[in-house]
DNA sequence: TATGAGTCTATTTTT
DNA sequence: TAGACTCATA
């Protein structure tokens, strides 16, 4: 987006002014600071650029591009320049052309890793064992195929989940771990088995000519490594590249970087944000920046520092809370912008008070004249949308849920690309399993088992075991003639491939298949919302040259652009909104446990403490004008209603950028349950002094401090007493049997105790799991 | 093959 | 609590 600020006045031709410019360069270098200019002409040898939130990036990133090109230092044909998502590469290609005024249709090597990875593998695929029309299979087929693998394998798919291998096997090869090169450890994780199951997976994938997304990676750095003079061709080719979101990449796509920058000099310039760095639990490698000056000696480091997005308090909050990280580069964000309104931080009663105050801002802010594009609430996790959805249908405020579910990962547009798949690779045995009995047409389990045995026994597609059958006598007479008139418009459809343009014969095979008619009888509710997605489908086919055109895209291209109609707020979870800015944002759910989110402080200790940190600064440097963070004291966590505690997240802001909010609502808010007691512990005038004098505050800092003094380097069941919504195993003082007290509950007798969490029985209001610290003994 | 009862499990998600 | 999913049963 825009997170610079725009290009100087146009030239007017002649003045001063004009010449000045002239004599400074190119138009395209104006109005950069010093950082930004060095960071676009250092040219000889490796940069990583330390590019802060709102610091010019991407403006760096394809200025840069247009530099090399308008200086004739290379063809476009000759910079590698990698981003990790479609959007980013679109956005990336849309810019430079903007900036060198033409099309720059001409950069062929400009995509993610992956695309990029498919246009080598294509062009080398015998090299290593595939053909060339190889099929890219995704997490879906994935697991159907890892199904069958478990089940060859004699395992119980119950104990043994195919979705958890394939979660083992991207672990696996995120680390560039082929089978052979598994660890023990990991591979006694299944059954003993994850090594050969994993091996048994790569060759079903050799035998359909398929590659999964992680293998688009490997099998390059196979292909490198096993092929030198192949390497040494695209070491030539590509006298630049640029690396996009350098702390994502994971250790395959550092080692295919570097085997492509294994030369003297590499002009490779690595672009990223340590801070910024909040996919760690999908495999990316903090380290990978952290290390780049020892990777590759002689390297410049450029740091952007200079923020054009935000005010100062809402940048000197966030920078004061990543100083909390300890293994970072350390940067120091500094904007030339006023100081703003402070950021605020609001104490709610619940998850729903906390949505109506947000609502209520936002309804303000409307009047106010402010754009609802350029509002954006930011969750942690995806549940605590629903709330937000729920009283934003009932104030009749627009908004638009960015992430979720993608259009081409939907049941019936992935069913309707497996016919065309089927149609054009007929070798395609996962298409072709996925329809041949959807619509339901009498081809049962039995049946494709069948077929499915003769397949594997003769080692031919499962197509073309299903045509022999319906010749022979083994199938009963019904699935054979079903299988018969299958095959049939298979090969009709087939024959009218290069008669039809691709939509047409799309629209053909899905309404001849009897699918368009089996969503036709559906009453569902959903029913009519699916067959207008096909025909979207459809409609998105068209713009396409080919149907092998249109696959290739839907397999590396998961999006797709949807329209925009009017204003709306967005939401989104926090992982979404890297990149994006708005003008105001809101942050709610600011809690222990749920923000720093209780798995992640389990699963990776202190490191998954800091990734969650950074994080919250993802958060609070999405905002330009406005940040507003909100916790709740009370929030249903697997249907039991839970006290929570105020993120330590909150406690690590400076006090002079932050404001907090009195809501007024705060004193009467504790109606409806059981009534009466009214006795918040936000009754004091200011809840947020109040929230950090209540006894489980301080106890959880007095916890906090001394583990924080205690041996740094002890292993990572140190942060169990900085963890406060946990088992610290420690003695509640409370035992079974006990009468408590609980301010929102009421009375009530204790069932169970485990650590500082008690089971109590309330006399009103039922059994629920509390914090010992939110009970008084009674 | 359609349905209901019972069971299980609840971050973040791109390619 | 709620949703997804499995399994048995008609």
């Amino acid at each position: 987006m825009h997170d610079t600020p725009p290009p100087a006045t146009s030239p007017r031709p002649g003045g001063i002014a004009a010449r000045a410019r002239a004599a400074a360069g190119p138009a395209y270098l104006q109005g950069l600071n010093p950082e930004q200019s060095r960071a676009i002409e250092t040219l000889g040898g490796p940069v990583l650029v330390l590019a802060g939130a709102g610091t010019g990036k991407t403006r760096v990133l394809t200025t840069r591009i247009a530099h090399i090109l308008t200086q004739g230092l290379a063809r476009p044909g000759q910079i590698l320049a990698v981003t990790f998502t479609n959007k980013a590469a679109r956005e990336m290609k849309e810019r430079i052309g903007k900036l060198i005024g033409e099309s720059v249709e001409g950069m062929p090597w400009l995509g993610t890793f992956h695309s990029i990875c498919v246009k080598i593998l294509r062009s080398h695929a015998e090299a290593v064992d595939l053909k060339r029309d190889f099929t890219i299979l995704d997490t879906d087929d994935q697991i159907r195929l890892l199904k069958q693998v478990i089940q060859a394998a004699d395992l119980d798919e119950k104990r043994w989940p195919a979705r958890q291998l394939a979660a083992s096997i991207d672990r696996w090869k995120n680390r560039a771990l082929t089978p052979d090169k598994v660890p023990s450890g990991d591979a006694y994780a299944f059954a003993g088995m994850g090594d050969e199951l994993y091996k048994a997976y790569q060759a079903r994938l050799k035998t359909l000519n398929a590659v999964d997304f992680g293998d688009l990676l490997l099998e390059v750095i196979r292909l490198f490594r096993e092929n030198p003079d192949i390497l040494t061709s695209y070491q030539d080719r590509f006298r630049y590249m640029l690396v996009d979101e350098y702390q994502d990449t994971n250790v395959a796509q550092y080692l295919w970087l570097r085997l492509l920058a294994q030369k003297d000099e590499p002009n490779l310039c690595c672009v990223g944000d340590d801070d910024q760095s909040i996919y760690g639990w999908r495999g990316a490698e903090v380290d990978n920046i952290l290390r780049f000056e020892k990777d590759f000696p002689g390297a410049v480091v450029i740091r952007l520092e200079q923020n054009y997005r935000s005010t100062s308090n809402i940048l000197e909050a966030a920078s004061h809370l990543i100083a909390h990280n300890e293994g970072r580069l350390g940067k120091t964000l500094h904007t030339k912008g006023d100081a703003g309104d402070k950021v605020t931080v609001t104490c709610a009663w619940d998850s729903e008070e906390e949505a109506r105050l947000i609502g209520d801002e936002i309804e303000r802010l409307q009047r106010d004249g402010e754009s609802l594009d350029d509002m954006a609430i930011l969750v942690r996790a995806s549940f605590q949308m629903r709330e937000f959805e729920d009283r934003f249908i009932t104030l009749g405020l627009p908004y638009r849920v960015i992430g979720g579910p993608r259009f081409y990962e939907r049941a019936e547009i992935r069913d309707a690309v497996a016919y065309l798949r089927a149609t054009m690779q007929p070798a395609d045995d996962l298409a072709f399993e996925r329809i041949v009995n959807t619509p339901r047409r009498g081809i049962g389990d039995a049946t494709v088992r069948t077929i499915h045995d003769v397949a594997r026994a003769r080692g031919i597609p499962m197509m073309q075991a299903a045509l022999e059958l319906t010749e022979s006598e083994e199938l009963k007479a019904k699935a054979r003639n079903s299988l018969r008139s299958l095959m049939e418009s298979f090969a009709r459809w087939r024959g009218q491939l290069d008669a039809l343009p691709q939509a047409e014969l799309a629209a053909i095979i899905l309404e001849e298949s009897g699918y368009t008619e089996m969503w036709q009888r559906e009453r569902s509710a959903d029913a009519p919302g699916r067959l207008e997605n096909l025909k979207e489908l459809l409609r998105s086919m068209e713009e396409f040259e080919s149907m092998l055109g249109f696959l290739e895209h839907i397999s590396l291209v998961m999006d797709t652009e949807s329209g925009d109609d009017g204003e709306k707020v967005s939401l989104m979870t926090l992982h979404a909104a890297k990149g994006l800015e708005f003008g105001t944002v809101f942050l709610p759910g600011w809690e222990e446990g749920l923000f720093p989110h209780q798995r992640s402080l389990d699963e990776s200790g202190r490191a998954g403490l800091e990734e969650e940190r950074r994080l919250a600064y993802v958060g609070i440097t999405r905002a330009k004008r406005r940040a507003a963070l909100f916790f709740a004291t009370n929030r249903r966590i697997h249907g039991l209603w839970q006290s929570t505690a105020a993120s330590r997240f909150l406690d690590e802001l400076p006090e002079k950028n932050v404001e907090v909010v009195d809501t007024g609502s705060l004193r009467t808010s504790g109606g409806g349950y059981g009534g009466g007691y009214g006795n918040s512990r936000f009754d004091e005038r200011e809840p947020f002094a109040s929230t950090y004098s209540t006894p489980g505050w301080q106890r959880a800092q007095k916890n906090r401090e001394r583990t924080a003094n205690s041996n740094p380097w002890k292993e990572p069941p140190m942060l169990e007493g900085e963890v406060l919504a946990r088992s610290t195993g420690t003695d509640s003082g409370y035992s079974v049997g006990e009468r408590v007290f609980h301010q929102k509950f009421g009375y009530g007798r204790i069932t169970a105790v485990d650590g500082n969490k008690l089971t109590v029985k309330f006399d009103h209001s039922g059994p629920k799991r509390v914090l010992d610290s939110f009970v008084e003994k009674h």
